[in-house]
DNA sequence: CCTCATATCTGGTCATACCAAATTTGCGCA
DNA sequence: TGCGCAAATTTGGTATGACCAGATATGAGG
């Protein structure tokens, strides 16, 4: 777990510590800063820059380019602490449903053993941590990405992995309230068992269901979408 | 089109020169073949890293890890020349099926004047190419990505657009066959005239099949994705 | 208050050096 | 010949310092 904490460190100050153009600190300041060398911060920008957060100007400066940001680069602010947009988290939740629902139906006629294996063992993993009264963050994550593996398609798995990066820090909250854990883990029994009989109107269904319930609580967190138009 | 040479060159030579248990150059050696300095060889490790594309492994040396390369190093590979995993392909393929038919769908609810007005000028673009006798690679690409841009979902537009980005050295391929050319600029104007008239369900079943082209392409192009299995 | 020359700042790049752990080499022993 | 272990080497990780040239800020003069 040790990641690169610069990394993470170094995005989060820029956006704290950026002057109204977008301007952040030069690098100077900012190996100072972290006490590192130059060659260290100047070994993260490039992934920054890589990931379109910022964009450095010969001879001028760096500065902040967060419309332009790739969606790796969502999961990386999410993993330091950056608060997004909750336009981005609503939006997020919209093309997870898109994923999934998908995912499902297709799951139902490429599933192997070894794929209802690891859904068995995620549900009974999930049991457990019910019965000691902790929330399913980590078994919700894997249980929605095993079944996106089990579609076989191994760029949708890359893809869908990214948004469960991102949600790192906020599905613990959302799995905080037992009965929404409950609740959930029922939904999950089922999709499972429309996974099995390989009924993918069923599938597709339940899952559509069970992502709804996500996405009302979002809505209900962060308010009318209305404001994403323009 | 400056672009850094030296990330893509670094990780087409790297695909070239690695062992059998995937282990490259050192960077000192990678600097010198490059002759740059072991600092700039390590600014391109750095983003390499981040994709997943190489794992640094202190005090041993520098391996590729392919398998769990991310959907943006796929796109860096193919713009550095190197060759995707057919299977790759074929799986992109797919997953932009599920993500455009939704968006056409998204899009006639969502779609504003100013959508409809960018379509019209890529079409006016495409006509133009056409009676030029050019190819479409960058105007299909526009035109499928300003229907993805009408859903007002900016993740969703992050998203697919790694692909297009992937297709750089492929599109151009596809379209340099004039009829397929004018068969595409054909189904686009129909595509649009769907959206204009906001009919979901018709948006969906011309893209439906307007990918089912391509798909079909690909998978001619490539064999069987039975190997795809396991 | 505006203009323009000058001093400063900034990213881009390179060369060197040291560290400590991983790896390889090779000597000596069985 | 084969094996084991210590010494030499390689390798990534990190820091320091320097130079370049263009962008930027500063300030004197009109």
């Amino acid at each position: 777990m040790k990641e690169n904490s610069l990394l993470s460190d170094l995005a989060a100050h820029l956006f704290s510590n950026s002057s109204g153009n977008g301007r952040t600190p030069s690098e100077r300041e900012l190996a100072e800063h972290f006490g590192v060398s130059r060659g260290q911060v100047r070994e993260a920008l490039a992934i920054l820059e890589a990931m379109r957060i910022v964009e450095r100007r010969a001879k001028s400066g760096i500065y902040l380019t967060t419309t332009e940001a790739s969606v790796e680069a969502m999961a990386l602010f999410a993993r330091a602490g950056v608060p997004l947009d909750p336009i981005l988290i609503y939006e997020t939740v919209e093309l997870r449903k898109i994923h999934e629902i998908k995912a499902a139906e297709l799951a139902c006629d490429r599933a192997t053993e070894e794929n209802y294996q690891h859904l068995r063992d995620i549900l009974a993993a999930s049991e457990a941590k019910l019965a000691a009264g902790e929330g399913l963050a980590r078994e919700d994550r894997d249980f929605h990405l095993e079944i996106v593996r089990a579609t076989k398609n191994s760029v949708f798995h890359r893809v869908c992995s990214v948004y469960y990066v991102m949600g790192e820090h906020r599905l613990p909250i959302y799995f905080a309230e037992p009965a929404r854990s409950r609740r959930s883990h029922e939904e999950h029994i089922r999709i499972y068992e429309a996974l099995l009989a390989r009924d993918g109107n069923l599938a597709q269904a339940l899952m559509s269901a069970h992502l709804q319930g996500a996405e009302s609580y979002w809505k209900g967190l962060i308010g009318s979408p209305a404001t994403a138009a323009g």
